[in-house]
DNA sequence: ATACGTGCAAACGCTTTGCACTCTC
DNA sequence: GAGAGTGCAAAGCGTTTGCACGTAT
């Protein structure tokens, strides 16, 4: 279950490619899948491949250069407590706590003064290291 | 892009399965993967398939029994605004939109009052319906 | 009797990876 | 020229699905 860091090369490197993944990156708001960047990218080089933005996606996301919006797993995880809580992911081991802290008062409220959606519920969580993988 | 809405029976059978698969969802806090509850029921139920536990997990979920981690659409977004920042989900459509919202004060040092975890950032998102989708 | 649920295995689809080659530094 | 990055294709792997059979109502 824990989250592996791989090895990293010692130094990055400009490539047209990666410079053109954060470029399209950069220029769009839409929250693109990785696909959709191939696509884009495409068009300025025709030979590149979904590995490569794969790739580069991922490091771009380890300098921070980027958000990924998934969770650090690639498989769900169920939560037998159907109400609405929040949680503490600790990004080392995977280990998901739940929070018994009161909801936040009036968020929901607040969100819908900056968006014309209906907002009818949140997710928070909180992410660091638990106990055991801060110790060490 | 858009999240289908698959078709439902009419009304819900009890099986053993599904009434294990609830129990084990119900017993534990670990925020299980669908195959650790495979695995668990298998010890009273030794011939559940797995497709049975995802096909149990989904019905649940939709039910209000259970909450899936993890988004809606089966591949990763990517956000090339690196700061903290809020987002609101469409749960139709998959639209997902920046919060211009400035960022809630102190919700960190709250959370860390519940946790013995040490939290370095969170995520907050909005689900509901976009304008378009809520519009029909 | 009806039609929902299950087991099994194959299919899916996004993502990762091995390998030989290319390109930066 | 060392080693990081790329293209290509195959492999990985969690999840979904088709089908025939079982079973709750």
């Amino acid at each position: 279950m824990s989250i592996q860091q791989q090895k990293r090369p010692r130094f990055l490197r400009h490539t047209r490619q990666r410079e053109a993944i954060l470029r399209v990156l950069r220029m769009t708001h839409e929250h693109p899948t990785a696909d959709w960047i191939y696509q884009e990218v495409r068009k300025e080089i025709p030979h590149i491949s979904l590995g490569t933005v794969y790739r580069n996606l991922k490091i771009l996301t380890e300098m921070g250069e980027a958000q990924e919006m998934s969770y650090g797993s690639s498989y769900s995880r169920y939560d037998g407590d159907p109400r609405l809580h929040y949680h503490f992911v600790c990004d080392d081991c995977g280990r998901i706590e739940d929070l018994e802290m009161p909801l936040v008062e009036g968020l929901e409220a607040k969100a819908a003064e900056w968006t014309d959606g209906r907002i009818e519920s949140h997710r928070l969580e909180f992410h660091g290291l638990c106990r055991e993988c801060n110790g060490r």
